[in-house]
Formats: structure tokens, sequence, C-alpha cells
DNA sequence: TGGCTACACAACCACATGCTTGTGCTAGAG
DNA sequence: CTCTAGCACAAGCATGTGGTTGTGTAGCCA
């Protein structure tokens, strides 16, 4: 477990690199960012996550496998239904800087418009 | 500026949810992953950055470059070489969140392999 | 000036990935 | 038992992307 420590920089191992990886290119399209965003606002089907995002049901089903075998959500059959949940509540504080991050490139972005474009 | 905020979720615009996906995934590849891990240690040029991941300079060169696209490092020329620098240190906070999520995750693996195979 | 080093850029190929179409499976309704 | 709804899985196509090869360019050195 010592290898999993981040405090003092060990040069990351290459499974552990290919994880991380791996995990953010979980988070590297939309159409899953959409599918947790709406699952912040609680636990849906795969209906309702069709019908809020405007996706095919097959490729609904086919993101939230991904985020399903990444351990983000979790499944939970409820009826014919099947209801999805966010299993790791970490993914949004990730998101959060990241657009965090996003936020401070247009601000730098911005002053520079303004100190170029003085009209 | 108010659409950034994400204090109170708000229905992520989809050009920032193409912004976010996008920042993720180049954090989503093993190769710029060790590019700023090697970067952590301090600056470095091109062919530092080469020898330490044992890559072409021509593949070094590129995956900078899309770091660079992401304002997460920033260039130098210092005479013939190229110096390199971490731009946005909030990306270690996110690898350390990821790495964090891997960790409760292997964590939870273990526990299920110790009560399933108690030999 | 000629050559060399260090780096970036462009074209190409191979592979991974997203979206669609088609289909199978399970659970409830009738 | 049959039918339907809800969902997951598999194949196929189109696109994006990583890696290599080849080449152009800028800055030293002799």
């Amino acid at each position: 477990m010592a290898a999993f420590h981040s405090i003092e920089p060990p040069p990351l191992t290459e499974s552990l690199v290919d994880l991380v990886a791996q995990r953010f290119r979980v988070l590297g399209e939309p159409m899953r960012i959409r599918l947790l965003d709406r699952l912040r606002e609680g636990e849906a089907t795969v209906g309702e996550l069709q019908q809020a995002l405007g996706a095919s049901q097959q490729n609904v089903s086919k993101h939230l496998g991904i985020l399903h075998a990444a351990g983000m959500v979790s499944r939970a059959k409820r009826g014919t239904s099947v209801v999805y949940t966010i299993a790791d509540p970490a993914v949004f504080d990730i998101c959060d800087q990241v657009c965090g991050g996003i936020r401070r490139q247009i601000a730098g972005l911005e002053s520079i418009l303004q100190t170029s474009l003085p009209a």
C-alpha cells in the first residue's frame, strides 16, 4: 500500500499511471459528465436519464455501464427499472477543481483581452 | 461569469461540459501523466523528459504541445533547449484526488477478497 | 559559413472509442 | 402464458487519437 502515498512524490508505478489515466478518460466524455451532473440531483432510472439528456437508450446504458465499471455509479433494480446512484461523491470535488482551473484560465484570457483591446 | 459557479448546481452549459471533458481527456493519457509527474520534481527540457520517460523526441514534444495548449505547462527557450514547467499546480490536487478514489476502490476490493478468501 | 544539436510541425498508419442498429433478457401487466 | 416495457449486450461504421517517420527551423560552435 505504500506505493499509493502521494505525500512524498514517488515515481508513479506504471500500473498506477494507467489506472489514473483510465479514470480520467472515463470523465473525459461530455455524455458521462452530463450523466453524473444529472445524478447529482439524485438517483434516476435509465429512462429518466435518457429523457433528460435526449440520447438513445442504448447509448445512455452504455455510458452508464462504463461509469459503473469505473465504480463511480451503482445500480439497483427496482421493478422493471434500474436506478443509478452516485457511488463516489469525490467525483464532484474533482469536477469542481477542473471547473476552477477552467475559470482561472478564462479569467486570464479576459485580462489579456482587456489589456489588448482597450476599446 | 455566473455560469461557472458550482456552489448551487446549475445544469452545466453544453460548452462548459465540453471544456471539462476536454480537460479530463488531456489528463487521460499515461504519457502525459508521466510528463506531469516528472515536471513535479522541477523544470525540465524536452531531452531530459525524453530520457526520463524513454520515449521518442517527437512523441514527447507532441504531448508537451497538448499539455501546453491546455495551459497546464509553460515553455521557455533557454539556449537551444526548451524548458517546460508546471503552469497550473492545481493539476496535482486533481491527481491526488483521483489517486484517493483509486485507493478507496482498491481498499474495497481487498476487503471483499479477505472476506471471500479466508485462506 | 557550414555543420550540429535541440525541438516543433505535418503526414501517415494502426488502434481505440463513440454512436447507431439490432437483439436478447428480465420483470410486471393482462 | 403472452405481451409489453425497460434495460443490457453485441456488431458495424465513422471518427478521433496515439505513435512513428520525415522534415523544417532556431540557436550554438568551429
